[in-house]
DNA sequence: CAACTAAATAGAAAAAAATTCTATTTATAT
DNA sequence: ATATAAATAGAATTTTTTTCTATTTAGTTG
């Protein structure tokens, strides 16, 4: 069993085609992407296939590991990449701002569980914000 | 001049009753708020307030400095918080989960304008999430 | 301090984003 | 094979956010 099955399954999720689908888009664009994007491509291989479902499915396999949650500030709306090699492993990402392409990083100076002004850190959220060296070449 | 209003002249944004009624309800209530949050207390003040001009003012705050946007993954809705001592010096905020206060460290790891992984870092978002001391207290 | 100009506002309207609901289908455990 | 819990479509709805126009206001300039 692979790491994505055996996450579903930690999470009672089925591996449905759905979701597998979900998954390879993904894989293959290797972006960050809005639910309407992945609906948009995943109507092409489903011709019945609902946008609530898409919502659905990305929030469910972002609380399970598969997915993770970008912050894009630049255009509030909702976006997720693919937490690709590191699934249970302490990491964070850092996005391409022109191309959405996705990369990670295992280092940060933090910890959970300690304390910081008094307060009780119980998570912690980076993203690096910056331009891919495919992207730096183009300009 | 204070620093708030030096930061909205500098961004060409005019001192309004309005947008000092804003910053007071977040000095008040030291927590982070989001838009319909902000637009029910300051209708309290203002019988006659819409809510796209408090979306119009907390954008507009939040692109000077003085406001900055909050994550909060477990409820997508937008969120914002005041900047309170450090404006135009690089820091990032940590969050109450339990009651929303928001604290602040001038510390992290990160720094733009190097390269991860062949990515020229731009800029870089850190939000930490824990528990206040008074929330700590009352548990 | 009067007049001017650019920005801010309200309020209505619309658009966009996300969720809920019901009936039906499907994955998977037994 | 059957049972059952989860997933799905599709419609409908709700929530969130933005756009638009007419009017008002802040802050500059003469």
């Amino acid at each position: 069993m692979d790491a994505l099955s055996d996450n579903l399954k930690k999470h009672n999720l089925k591996n449905t085609p759905r979701r597998n689908a979900i998954i390879e888009i993904f894989k293959k664009k290797n972006l960050y992407l809005s639910p309407e994007e992945v609906w948009i491509t995943l109507k092409k291989k489903f011709k019945k296939c609902g946008l609530p479902g898409v919502y659905r499915n990305l929030e469910s396999m972002s609380n399970c590991g598969i997915l993770f949650k970008i912050v894009s500030f630049s255009d509030d709306k909702r976006h997720y990449g693919l937490c690709n090699n590191h699934i249970n492993k302490h990491h964070h990402h850092i996005i391409c701002i022109k191309c959405k392409k996705i990369s990670s990083i295992e280092k940060c100076g933090f910890n959970n569980r300690i304390k910081i002004n008094g307060y009780e850190i119980i998570s912690h959220f980076v993203q690096l914000n910056g331009i891919c060296p495919d992207c730096q070449n183009k300009n």
